[in-house]
Parts: C-alpha cells; sequence; structure tokens
DNA sequence: TCAAAAGTGTTCTCGATACACCCATGA
DNA sequence: TCATGGGTGTATCGAGAACACTTTTGA
C-alpha cells in the first residue's frame, strides 16, 4: 500500500493489481458521503418543504431535511431515490442534483460530505402511507430553523428552483396531471414570489407549448367552469444541448 | 462499531463518544474523492481548455482534465485551487462548483467521485511557470478525446459557461485587466458560438453598469486607437439572493 | 340578479434588431 | 489617400406591460 502525496493524507490509496498494469483503490480512510433531498410540495397555494424531526444526536429533536448515507456502490441519484421510497413513501419524483456541501464541520460526527437534491412533488398524491411518522410539511416562509447545515441547503434549493421554472417545464410537477390555468398561474406567483398579470400570463402559457388543453372542464366550483390543461410531454427542449427551451416560459 | 443498514454496506460507520452522547464517524471504506478542474482559457479569438497527459495507467498517453485527491480535511474548492496552483502554477482564478459525477465505472480502479469545477484564466497571465510540462492548450472545438469520463464533464462545463455568461460577469475573467469593446465583443461571439451585431452589443454593455471606461486607448495598432474599459468591480448585483444581475447581460 | 372567477381583446411603450455613416490611424 | 477597424446615430419592429370588457356559474 502506499499514500501518495507524503506528510498530507490522502483520501485514496492504490494496490497494484497483477492481472493487469491499472491498479486499483483500496478503499479507506475516505470521508463520509450521504445524500440530502429537499422535497418541495405545492398545495393550497402555498410552497412547503418536507422535513424530518430527528430522534437521534446530533440535533436531536431539530427538524432537518430528509438523508441517507451512500451505498458503497450506490450512485448517488439512487440514494436520493431511496430516501423519498423509503422514508416518505414517494416514488417517480422530478429529482435534480443541486450542490456538493462540504464544510468540515457541518456535521459534529465527522467529516461528512453532503450531495444535496431537490425534488417536486404535488402532495396530494402522498398523502398517506410515509413510512416516517416524523414527517411534516412547513410552508416555506414559516419553516423551522434546521440542524446541521440545512438552512443553507434549502436557501441554495429554493434559489435554484426560482431560476430553474422560468427556463425549464419543472414547475408542472407540482401540479395535479389536469390544471386550470389560475392554478398554474398561482403556482408561478408563488414560487417566484411576485405577482404576475393573470392576462399576460394565460397568452404566454398558450402562445408556448407548453400547455396542452383537454377540452374537460373543472366542475363543482361556485364560478365558470375553468378549462383544464395537462402539461405537453412531448415538448422537444431547444437550446444549450436541449437543456433549456428557445426562451423564458415566463418572464 | 455498528453498521446501521445491515444487509447493504453504507458508507459510513458510527462509534459511540464517551464524552458526550454525540456518535462519531470511525472514516471507512468510502469511495475515493477527487476534484477535476475544467480550466478554460481565452486568447487570441479563441476559447481554450488546458488538458494534462497522463503518464501513468489507466488512460497512460490520453489526456485528462487535470485534477487530484482529496486531503482528509480538505475542502473540495481548496483541492480545486491546489489542483491551479500545484499543477498549473495558477493563482486568483474565479472558479465555482460545477457538478458531481458519480458513475461507478467511471474510474477503473475502483469506485471514485469526482467534485468537477471549471476555472477561467487569461492565459497570458500564466504563459510560465507551469509546473508541469505535459500541460497544453487545446481550442474547445479541436479538443482531443479524453480519458475517465472527462469528455462528458467538459461538455457539462462549456453548457454551464454559456449560460453563465449571458446573466453573471464572469466572462470579463478571461480578459486582461484592461479591454476594448471589441475584445469584449468577439469573447462573447467566441463563447456563445454566434454572431452579435457589434453597435447593439457596445450600447447594451456601456448602458448596463458592467464595465467603467479608462480613458486610456490602446496603441500601437494600424487603425483607429480603441478605448479601454475596465470591469466594474464595485457592481451590486441584484435578483435571486444577490446571485444575478437584474436581467441578462446581453440577449 | 348578483358576486366571483374565467375568458378575450386592445393600446402603448420600450427594448431589441437592423441598418448607414463618419472618424482616427498607420502604411 | 486608402484600407481597416473604431465610434455614433436612427428607423423599424415586436414582445411585454397595462388595462377593460364580456361570459359563465352557483347561490
Amino acid at each position: 500500500m502506499k499514500i501518495f502525496f507524503a506528510g498530507n493524507v490522502k483520501c485514496f490509496s492504490l494496490r497494484q493489481n497483477n492481472a493487469n498494469k491499472v491498479p486499483s483503490f483500496s478503499s479507506y480512510k475516505n470521508p463520509s458521503l450521504a445524500v440530502d433531498v429537499v422535497v418541495f410540495g405545492y398545495n393550497d397555494r402555498t410552497l412547503s418543504v418536507l422535513l424530518l424531526k430527528r430522534n437521534e444526536e446530533p440535533f436531536k429533536g431539530k427538524w432537518t431535511l430528509p438523508g441517507v448515507f451512500l451505498g458503497m456502490e450506490e450512485r448517488f441519484g439512487d440514494a436520493c431515490s431511496r430516501v423519498l421510497r423509503t422514508k416518505l413513501g414517494m416514488d417517480d419524483l422530478y429529482t435534480e442534483q443541486l450542490y456538493t456541501f462540504d464544510e468540515p464541520s457541518r456535521d459534529p460526527r465527522g467529516r461528512a460530505i453532503s450531495v444535496a437534491y431537490y425534488a417536486l412533488v404535488n402532495p396530494q398524491r402522498f398523502t398517506t402511507g410515509h413510512k416516517s411518522g416524523d414527517a411534516e410539511w412547513f410552508p416555506v416562509h414559516k419553516r423551522p430553523f434546521l440542524g446541521f447545515d440545512h438552512d443553507e441547503i434549502f436557501t441554495t434549493a429554493l434559489q435554484r428552483l426560482k431560476a430553474k421554472i422560468l427556463y425549464h417545464p419543472a414547475g408542472f410537477e407540482l401540479l395535479d396531471e389536469l390544471f386550470t390555468m389560475t392554478e398554474l398561474h398561482e403556482l408561478f406567483e408563488c414560487i417566484l414570489d411576485t405577482t404576475i398579470d393573470r392576462r399576460n400570463f394565460r397568452r404566454k402559457i398558450l402562445d408556448s407549448e407548453y400547455v396542452l388543453p383537454t377540452g374537460l372542464k373543472r366542475e363543482g366550483l361556485q364560478n365558470r367552469h375553468p378549462e383544464l390543461y395537462k402539461f405537453n410531454r412531448r415538448l422537444k427542449l431547444k437550446g444549450a444541448g436541449g437543456a433549456l427551451p428557445e426562451g423564458p416560459i415566463i418572464n
């Protein structure tokens, strides 16, 4: 076994492999790896985040983001899905890698690196079936202080979400399969924390190809029955490497 | 010592600490951690990337991004700076965390996770003093195929850079302290790989507060001496959490 | 018949685009 | 004096912002 850069312990070591000339790592003395997930939900005209109450030290009794430690053969994205499935009973969510947090003192137990993800979910899809009874939705503006560095992670996620929905049809993941134009409008106003002219918003969305009319109407309300739309999942995204649409969804 | 989630090896373990009730990690059997850096340089109207030729297996003889393994107490951002300083003799560059790459087979030696950064540099600042003689600039459109998953990392970085310079005054880091409007114009055309009307670009930049006139002129050319500008480093960034200016720098 | 929300249309303005022209310099 | 790039001005067009009116529904 050989440690490179003598005098400064590195996060790897090499073993010579006899079969071929490619050496291989011996996994040894590396920081712990974790995934933390900012789960955003939208319901009742409110953007919320799902938090777990810790029942172990450190930060026992504090609210934190759900997370897990990475499996030795596992990918971060899979660990993220595992958090959602195991701890929250959620499947098939929109998820995106956010940022990697590595402040050495972020976990008092020792060096732990967290690759943060965020997920978008329509909470009505998962009203029952939490595996963990300690999970609770908090409106983003009324959330408690979080343990670890999770306040920073959350803030980064919210900032990313705000920037994202302007250029990418991710926001639709927060709504039901069918939704009215007013519901979509309120969602954008809520996430961006601003007001948008209702009529200009409608025209902008309809002129784009993000949304398809269904001919159905939402009934049972006290007023005129609004038309129901659905997200156009066959939309071809243009722009930088197919990652972005041609222009902003709204301004 | 106790391994949680028995039957599925996790990337951490806990030791009870007797002094208080906070357990601590024993660093053990975790994937190797590395930092890889996409160094962008702009010179002679060309955007280039700095690559290193490997003289060890795996990928011996192939070009790769410069990188290092993370020190046990080191932060990724510091490791990134260490790459630039130690391997390339560069200091004080604009750097930004890009993405974390974790494909299990990305390194044939074993599980290795790479947190990728990109850096912007004016190559003329570092024409001499490479610590490594195997470093070479390649125009981004004439680069060779890279070892490991570094083609994917590079592509992600270029995509990010293109999106970034539209909304954030990062591009200035690629130019000299003083630059002409034409040089700035050519930089944007080069990175975005498009043509921009020279006169509209000038007005847009001057109407913004990204650039300050110096009263100096670039002399020694064969034509009219163009005015020199400098980047306005006291610019207050507005928008989402101070991360973004009010609107796009150009469209 | 009335309140409340949904749906449609019009005007105005500002910024982006597409241009043409003059100026300064060294060869 | 001329080629070359630098600097300035202007007309046009379209998208976005501001805003008013009609329609549908249940109470």
